[in-house]
RNA sequence: GAGGAUGUAGCUCAGCUGGUUAGAGCGUCUGAUUGUGGUUCAGAAGGUCGUGGGUUCGAGCCCCAUCUUCCUCCCCA
């Protein structure tokens, strides 16, 4: 048979692999500096912790693992009986029991719920894991994903947005990947669904204006009065996501447009509260408000995040924001939650795009050792000597001519190599060359390590 | 889930209205060159033309199905 593997989903070789890992490394260094703490959950989870909590559309791309052992005779009757109400677009426990995680957040929320007794709140926890989804595959878009999420359970408190937001400024400095981190809150998106008609009309509106980046003003409008707004309140939406220019200007209109909502007023607050702390703390940030910003998810209830990179067309390569109700689907209520998502996946297409990979991090070995046909124990003296100095190297299998062990060295971007003959055994020395400046000089093999620049 | 494009050597791609033995560049390997690479030169290997059916005297090319990748919609990271 011909090997493949299934669609959306990709091997990393080495290469792919120790760009990851940087990006990785990145985000997991400043997640530890911000004092969060590890956690995996397992790739699947019971079905019923995932079913419904994406909407009708996220159902649908929930990977879902069939059940072992149901063509045991004793079983078939009932097996046909639960297929059949599979066919009729429903999930049945006798099929299948068990479902790929869709996201971090729902698994992060059961976490939180079933040890909430263990746990010391606010409790703060990154995830670095794949998550898998059945949408079909584009560019920016795999069915195996991995996210990377730090959040917060169990605090009110301001201070985090803040750090999440400085979080981002910090990482995507440190990838030198130019960002914008757009703001809004579902506050304020509750207080003009309250002047539209009520808060029925909450999720039309954001579902609608999501969209305004992507399909342009003339387009949300008719999609606002597909959804049963009336003319009127589509003038007021428009109004709305209008506002545009300079962060403090937007504040003074959104203040202007909600001075009589409870509701928006607050939400305005904790908008004007953040972008000054964020930008004092870190004058670095490009923090944008965004009005228009909605974001899909049903549970945000406060600030939402997302992470639009610069010079290149890509979907948003990071966001989040607060749900006050982070646990009360699984039974336990009154612990609130804020966090945020970097999608690495992306920022990996980005970083590509731009050029912004250091070339540094091709390097795993250090040196490459050529086999020279003397005793093997020369070789393996001088490799234990730089293993010892942690500098990585490699001895070449088989003594062969300079010119093959030169191309493995040039191939595998290894920065050094190291001659050890009979003429360097009889010195008790060693020849090393720079292959990219092309100068060698013979040392001690004790004094390699100075000469070799890490 | 709906619609559209795509697939030929390890990689990037040619391949005429259907006609003998499917080509190029790059890469790989061998040699010039058994202690100094990146250059050059000579040679070689490498293909069930995504897969399975069909039409035809004859299919890389036409038809159907299926899979992959990519694009639009939906949704998202």
């Amino acid at each position: 048979m011909k090997p493949s593997i299934p669609q959306g989903t990709r091997d990393f070789s080495a290469a792919v692999l120790r760009k990851r890992n940087f990006i990785f490394s990145t985000i997991r260094r400043v997640f530890e500096l911000y004092g969060f703490e590890p956690l995996e959950t397992p790739a699947m989870e019971n079905i019923e912790t995932l079913m419904g909590k994406y909407g009708e559309e996220g159902d649908k791309l929930i990977f879902k693992i069939l059940n072992n052992g149901l063509n045991h005779p004793d079983k078939k009757e009932s097996a046909l009986v639960d297929f059949e109400s599979v066919l009729n677009g429903k999930t049945s426990k006798g099929i299948s029991e068990r479902a790929l995680r869709y996201d971090l957040t729902i698994p992060f929320a059961r976490y939180v719920a079933m040890n909430q007794g263990q746990l010391t709140f606010p409790f703060k926890r990154y995830q670095m894991q794949p998550v898998w989804r059945a949408d079909r595959p584009q560019r920016g878009r795999y069915r195996e994903f991995y996210q990377c999420d730090a959040d917060i359970a169990g605090s009110n408190s301001i201070l985090h947005e803040i750090e999440l937001a400085l979080i981002y400024t910090t990482v995507f400095n440190d990838l030198k990947v130019p960002v914008e981190i757009h703001l809004n809150n579902r506050k304020i998106l509750q207080a003009l669904a309250e002047q539209c008609g009520g808060e029925s009309n909450l999720t039309n509106i954001t579902i609608a204006i999501d969209k305004l980046d992507k399909i342009g003003l003339e387009k949300v409008k008719s999609e606002l009065l597909e959804r049963g707004l009336t003319n009127d309140q589509v003038r007021i939406i428009e109004q709305y996501i209008s506002l545009e220019g300079e962060n403090q200007k937007i504040i003074e209109d959104l203040q202007r447009l909600f001075s009589k909502s409870n509701i928006g007023i607050e939400g305005t607050n904790e908008l004007i509260e953040i972008l000054h702390e964020v930008q004092k703390s870190n004058p670095a940030s490009n923090i944008k408000l965004n009005p228009s910003l909605a974001r899909g998810l049903n549970y945000y209830t406060g600030t939402i995040f997302e992470i639009k990179a610069l010079g290149v067309e890509m979907g948003s390569i990071g966001g989040g924001g607060r749900y006050d109700d982070l646990t009360g689907l699984f039974g336990v209520k009154g612990i609130a939650g804020v966090g945020i998502s970097f999608g690495v996946d992306r920022i990996y297409d980005v970083m590509e795009e731009l050029s912004l990979f250091p070339e540094k991090i091709q390097e795993g070995t250090v040196a490459l050792i050529f086999n020279t046909g003397v005793e093997k124990y020369h070789l393996l003296h001088a490799a234990a000597v730089l293993r010892n100095e942690n500098i990585s190297c490699e001895i070449f299998h088989e003594q062969s001519k300079f010119d093959k062990q030169f191309k493995y060295a040039e191939k595998k971007s290894i920065p050094y190599i190291i001659i050890i003959g009979e003429d360097e055994i009889s010195k008790n020395s060693a020849t090393l060359k720079d292959l990219k400046t092309g100068n060698q000089q013979v040392l001690k093999i004790e004094d390699l390590k100075k000469a070799i620049k890490p």
